[in-house]
DNA sequence: CGCATTTATGTGTATATACACCTTAACACC
DNA sequence: GGTGTTAAGGTGTATATACACATAAATGCG
């Protein structure tokens, strides 16, 4: 092994590394399609969570996407600057109710056959049965590291 | 199924939400561990990237980690203002080349154990088998995107 | 009731990410 | 040898991420 493959070495055996380069790459595939109406997969996916869905707090959302509570937060943002969503008072004083607007829902339904044709790119390229492997995997591994 | 099931099963089906929000919480891990040395992960994979190796240009080290260029440009700032790398004149009046100091060699020496124990942990949370059906699978998705 | 604790949220700061755009330098071809 | 193209790099802008800290409200308990 030569001294340059030695150091290279501490990339291969990382798993976050790995993990972190697949995420950034597959990201900008979802963007891609997702850019006809200029929702990141972010985005989307916070719609996708609120649609049909008793309006839950931001703790509760926050949950709900795995993401930090102080994240989920700064998402809002730009979706609320468009109003697609809504930040309403909740059942106490403190916490507040994330709703998507009308505005919201129909953006939504343009969006969900172009994040349709992302993920059935992604499918394409993997293939279907390492698709739903990696699915498993990561479901797994995201439960893992939850305990 | 309820309503707000079928609203959350645009989720479930999301390779891109599983990828991202694993790649959340294992980021964290790591970043707890390298907390001591003041290194994030990103940090750490560039330095391992680049000890024992050529000074590569700003072009081959954003290839070498699987990044856009621009990231790279960004995120080489916070090591380059600790001492850690130096950014030099390379072969050409247009590129540069990218290497580690000294002081970025003695941090990653510090470091190295740091991820090591990040890595060991992650390894016991998932077990050896998967993380390596892991590696695997991400290995494979990453350069089946990148084609 | 009064006070310590817990809970919900937001903000400051720093890094991470990448697209669009610009500049400069090397190269290719007539 | 000039000129169009390609290649390397940086910056502006916007989103993504999360820790530390602050605030305010609900809760529990003596």
């Amino acid at each position: 092994m030569t001294e340059a493959e030695a150091g290279h070495n501490w990339l291969k055996g990382c798993t976050c590394f790995r993990l972190r380069r697949t995420a950034r790459r597959m990201t900008q595939v979802y963007d891609r399609h997702l850019a006809q109406v200029e929702l990141t997969l972010t985005q989307y996916s916070l719609l996708a969570n609120l649609v049909r869905r008793e309006p839950p707090s931001v703790h509760a959302l926050a949950a709900l996407m795995g993401m930090d509570r102080t994240t989920v937060t700064r998402n809002l943002k730009p979706l609320l600057a468009r109003g697609l969503l809504t930040l309403e008072a909740g059942a106490d004083r403190r916490s507040r109710q994330v709703a998507v607007s009308p505005a919201g829902q129909a953006l939504w339904e343009r969006a969900k056959p172009l994040w349709r044709a992302a993920q059935t790119e992604i499918e394409s390229r993997l293939g279907r049965e390492d698709t739903a492997d990696l699915h498993r995997l990561l479901d797994q591994s995201f439960a893992r590291l939850a305990e």
